[in-house]
RNA sequence: CGGGAUGUGGCGCAGCUUGGUAGCGCACUACGCUGGGGGUGUAGUGGUCGUCGGUUCAAAUCCGACCAUCCCGACCA
C-alpha cells in the first residue's frame, strides 16, 4: 500500500473528547472517527487491526470445533418475551418499530434467537453438542459511553453458544471454550488474568472473565503476582470484604500474594445451565426417547475492544506499539525523497515488491515529507518495522532497519534475510 | 438520571469580563528552496461562532430554553 493513497488522517493533538490513551492514540493515528457518542466508523487503519484480531478469533474456534454463523441484527419482540428479557431489561435494550408497528430490537446477544434456531433443527441427542458462533455488530444503549472504542453502545463482538445433553457435556465444551480463549490472547500478545466473576443479569451457574490488565481498566481484580489466579473484587464486594486491606495478603491458591489491578473484560464465559433452554422449550429426545432440556453455555470476546485494550497495553509518548500478530501492516518503507530521486523511488519500489512477495504487508511511505514527519507517523500508528531508504543507499546501497522497540541496524539493502531474522524471534 | 465542564474551519486554541460584524498555531492548495527527526519562503482555500428564541441601532460576546459532547457517580453478558 503506497501510504499517499491511505486515508490516515492522523493528528497532531490529541481531540479534547479522549481522555484514556488508547482513545486519544486511535483518534490520533486515524483509526475511527466517531460518530454519535459510543459509536464509531472504523477507518481504513484501524480496520485492518480490528480484521486481524477478528481473524486469529475465527482461527481458534473454528479450531475448537465451533462452527460460525451470522445472526440478524434486529430481532422480533416475540422471542424475548419468551425469556421474559423484554421486560427484564432496561432502556440498553434498544427497542424499534417497523413499518407495521411491530416491535423489535437491535440484539445486544443472541441466546434467544439461537435457541431457537436449535429447537427447531435439532431432535435428538445424537447432533449434540453443538457450539455455534458469529462474529457481528451489537448494540447495548449504554447509560454512559466512554472511553472511545473501549465501552462503545455499537461493538464488535464473537459470541458462542453451545448446546450439551449433560453438565459433564457443558463442561467439556466450557474448557475447550477457556483453551481457546487462552490461546487467541496469547496470540493476540496481551498480558491477561482469569477470574471468577458475577454472572449478572445473564445469569447462569458460573462464569469466568478475561481480563487484560491495563491501567485505565473499568474493573478492578484482584490477582495473585506469582499465578493465574484473579478474582472481580465485584464479588468480594458483595461478600463484604475490604478490598484495599486484602492488597498483601497471601493468594488463596496458596501462590504468591495479593495485588489490586485494573483489568479490561475482553472475554466472558458462562455456563448457563438450562434457564433459557427452559423458557424457550429446548429439548431433543436422549437415549432412551425421552424429551431431555438442553443446557447450554456461552461464551463472549469483545473483538472491538480487544482492539483499545491492546493499545492501552502496548504504547509509549509517541505512540502505539503494536503486537506483530494484530499490526495494521508489518513493514513501512521509509523513502527519503522519493518525489525527487529516481533511484530511490525505484529501489523502494523493488523492495516493496520483493517483501510483498514474501508474505509481508507493506506500507511504502512515499509522500513528499521529510524524515521526520515519517517517522513521526510511523511511530504514532505503531507498524513494528520501519525500513529508511535514503542518503545511505545513495551512497553504499544500505538502508536502515528501525524496529518500534527502539532496536536497528545498518545493512546492505540485499541483505534480505535480516529482515526475515526480523520478525523470525517474534 | 444526579454532580461538574465544554461547544468558535479537519485538530488544538484565543476572542466573551467591558456588545461594533472573527483571529492564531497545525493541517490543506500552488510554486520554490530543503530532504535522516513534524524544516522554510511567497501566495492562497476553508467558519450559519451547537440550535432556537429574546434584549439591542448592533450579539461569538448579554439573557432564556433546548441540543450535543466529555468527565465523576449510579448502571453494565
Amino acid at each position: 500500500m503506497l501510504l499517499s493513497k491511505l486515508l490516515l488522517p492522523t493528528l497532531k493533538d490529541s481531540p479534547q473528547e479522549a481522555e484514556v490513551i488508547s482513545h486519544k492514540l486511535m483518534l490520533r493515528a486515524g483509526m475511527i472517527k466517531k460518530v454519535a457518542s459510543g459509536i464509531y466508523t472504523w477507518l481504513p487503519l484501524g480496520l485492518k487491526v480490528l480484521r486481524n484480531i477478528e481473524n486469529i478469533v475465527r482461527e481458534e474456534m473454528d479450531a475448537s470445533g465451533a462452527q460460525e454463523v451470522f445472526m440478524p441484527m434486529v430481532q422480533p419482540k416475540e422471542l424475548w418475551e419468551e425469556t421474559q428479557r423484554w421486560d427484564k431489561m432496561g432502556p440498553e435494550l434498544l427497542r424499534i418499530k417497523d413499518r407495521h408497528d411491530r416491535d423489535f430490537c437491535l440484539g445486544p446477544t443472541h441466546e434467544e434467537v439461537i435457541t431457537d434456531i436449535i429447537r427447531n433443527n435439532v431432535k435428538s441427542y445424537k447432533e449434540l453438542p453443538l457450539n455455534l458462533y458469529q462474529i457481528q455488530t451489537k448494540f447495548r444503549d449504554e447509560v454512559r459511553p466512554r472511553y472511545g472504542i473501549m465501552r462503545g453502545r455499537e461493538f464488535l463482538m464473537k459470541d458462542a453458544y453451545s448446546f450439551n445433553m449433560d453438565e459433564e457435556s457443558l463442561q467439556e465444551t466450557y474448557l475447550a471454550m477457556r483453551e481457546a480463549y487462552k490461546t487467541i490472547l496469547e496470540r493476540i500478545g496481551l498480558e491477561f488474568k482469569i477470574s471468577a466473576a458475577d454472572s449478572g443479569a445473564i445469569g447462569g451457574d458460573s462464569s469466568e472473565e478475561f481480563h487484560v490488565l491495563a491501567d485505565n481498566g473499568e474493573d478492578t481484580i484482584a490477582v495473585s503476582d506469582s499465578s493465574e489466579f484473579a478474582i472481580n473484587t465485584e464479588l468480594l464486594l458483595k461478600e463484604g470484604e475490604d478490598i484495599q486491606s486484602l492488597e498483601g495478603n497471601p493468594s488463596p491458591d496458596g501462590k504468591g500474594t495479593i495485588q489490586i489491578k485494573k483489568g479490561i473484560e475482553v472475554g466472558h464465559i458462562f455456563k448457563l445451565g438450562k434457564i433459557y433452554a427452559d423458557d424457550m422449550k429446548a429439548n431433543v429426545l436422549n437415549k432412551e426417547g425421552k424429551a431431555s432440556t438442553l443446557y447450554m453455555g456461552c461464551y463472549g470476546i469483545g473483538v472491538s475492544r480487544l482492539v483499545a485494550a491492546a493499545i492501552e497495553q502496548n504504547n509509549d509518548e509517541r505512540g502505539i506499539i503494536w503486537p506483530h500478530n494484530i499490526a495494521p501492516f508489518d513493514i513501512n518503507i521509509i523513502a527519503i525523497g522519493y518525489d525527487k530521486n529516481e533511484e530511490i523511488a525505484s529501489a523502494s519500489q523493488n523492495l516493496y515488491k520483493e517483501l510483498t512477495q514474501m508474505g509481508y504487508d507493506v506500507l511504502l511511505d512515499d509522500r513528499k515529507d521529510g524524515y521526520g514527519t515519517k517517522m513521526k507517523d510511523s511511530e504514532l500508528i505503531g507498524i513494528p518495522l520501519n525500513i529508511i531508504i535514503g542518503k545511505q543507499y545513495l551512497e553504499n546501497k544500505e538502508i536502515e532497519l528501525k524496529s518500534r522497540n527502539g532496536d536497528s541496524s545498518t545493512n546492505p539493502i540485499s541483505d534480505i534475510k535480516t529482515i526475515l531474522d526480523f520478525f523470525k524471534d517474534k
